[in-house]
DNA sequence: TCAAAAGTGTTTGAAATACACCCATGT
DNA sequence: ACATGGGTGTATTTCAAACACTTTTGA
């Protein structure tokens, strides 16, 4: 005689195998079929031209928003981490190499995409418009527009741009990536303009020099500008050593 | 004769359309093949028992990771959003139903699944562990595991399970998500003391109630503990309807 | 000498922090 | 009366915000 016990107890077993939602043979099956499914990467690429802020646009020539411009994206590979993928989607549509992005939010509307279902996570990253040549390698009118000339773009874009907006004027505030728009030697007038314009309002010059000199990350060079019909402004760089350096030993300090 | 210049554009059209990397047919033939990966959402459960911070979590019972412990999780099917597959997972896995959660982050390291290559969108939630009954469905060991008890979990749970909490702190200090995990009527002295478990350090007695009497979002209700063999303490409630009327005139402040 | 843009300090109010003693209740 | 935990206020410092005039240069 076989227990109850160890009779009820193989039972169970043999019915979680069988239905267990993580059984193996049903998670392998689940992967390879239907339950896929296409996963893209779209970039919003802000470009900083010394006049305004920028997204780094195509054409979109997909039914039913042929017309209309579109962020950059692309299926994401198998073989190929997220941030890979933004990697190479830029690279493929733009030349550029090696640009730091980061992740911002995932867009799961089973509806957002006319051909299917297609999961899209967002990334962003800026650069210098100047500093880069786009080479528009698909002939899909690669170009720059002006944030505030934005219209209504293909698929969620305009939702997607939205939130990478917000996530970059809230990163401009915490972190040190504005130095990387301006020459290595710029100006605190130019310093101003730049954080001016990304975050569109107006600040006090006064308010914010003694900010940016409170953080200590300021290298004075004691040069100035030359060939201005004006009182010549003081240059200055970044210190990104000391930056990394105070962020290692957590004492640092840069909140504008 | 046609002109050269009609000729070479029609031949650029051409050939565009044809190799194009946003063909439609490529997309549909992408959409449906090798290009698809699965997705799916695994969902950081925080729980509150009044002595500390416990994470829900289930037995893994696939290969390498067979004897660990993992997050809930599923796949996305076709037809829902990412915040509905979020749910249908929690009520399936646990039976709890409508529990707001909040999209973290994506996670694609296309090894961090044995199976194959599998992108995870991370959700996390608060609830208050006694005003739930989990239901161990699916019989894989559901459990509330306190925070500070946790070992190795399977996949890269661990780096989910960090991401999320560091999202939870940053949230119960600018969001009033804390007063779901007591009861209607409390005392501030079981506030702070959630606060410190879920923040990890302590606070000042006094600052604290300054900050949040400033707040004007409590109701002081003048009724005082029963039954405590000490001096008993005031309770009080949170106004939820004060709360929205502010956000919504923009007039909020909420910052602890 | 004028136009154009650069540079510079102080005051005020709000918020963050640190800190120690008395109070009300049940036993 | 005592043990237990509840409750309260002030002083100090730090940070944010508002605000106007002088300086330097080239034309």
């Amino acid at each position: 005689m076989v227990p109850q016990k160890v009779f009820w107890g193989l039972l169970k077993f043999i019915y979680k195998t069988i239905n267990s939602k993580e059984n193996i043979n049903t998670w392998i099956r689940d992967l390879n079929s239907d339950a896929k499914s296409a996963v893209s990467v779209d970039c919003v690429i802000f470009g900083y031209d010394e006049k305004e802020l920028n997204v780094l646009s195509i054409d979109c020539n997909m039914p039913p928003h042929i017309g209309k411009k579109s962020l950059i994206g692309d299926l994401v590979k198998v073989h190929e981490t997220l941030d890979q993928a933004g990697q190479r989607i830029l690279k493929q549509r733009t030349g550029i190499e090696d640009l730091y992005m980061e992740q911002v939010s995932a867009f799961g509307n089973p509806n957002r995409h006319p051909l299917g279902r297609v999961i899209s996570i967002a990334y962003y990253s800026l650069l210098r418009i100047r500093n880069y040549e786009i080479v528009d390698n698909e002939d899909k009118h690669l170009e720059w527009i002006p944030i505030s000339k934005i219209n209504t773009l293909a698929f969620d874009h305009n939702e997607i741009l939205s939130v990478c907006l917000s996530r970059l004027r809230k990163r401009l505030k915490e972190r040190p990536i504005g130095f990387s728009l301006l020459p290595k030697k710029f100006t605190l007038i130019q310093l101003q303009k730049l954080y001016e314009i990304i975050l569109g309002f107006e600040l006090d010059k006064r308010n914010f020099r003694r900010k940016l000199h409170s953080t200590e990350l300021l290298i004075d060079l004691n040069e100035f500008q030359q060939d201005v019909s004006h009182r010549p402004a003081k240059l200055f760089s970044f210190d990104y050593e000391k930056y990394n350096a105070k962020k290692e030993k957590q004492t640092l300090k840069f909140d504008l």
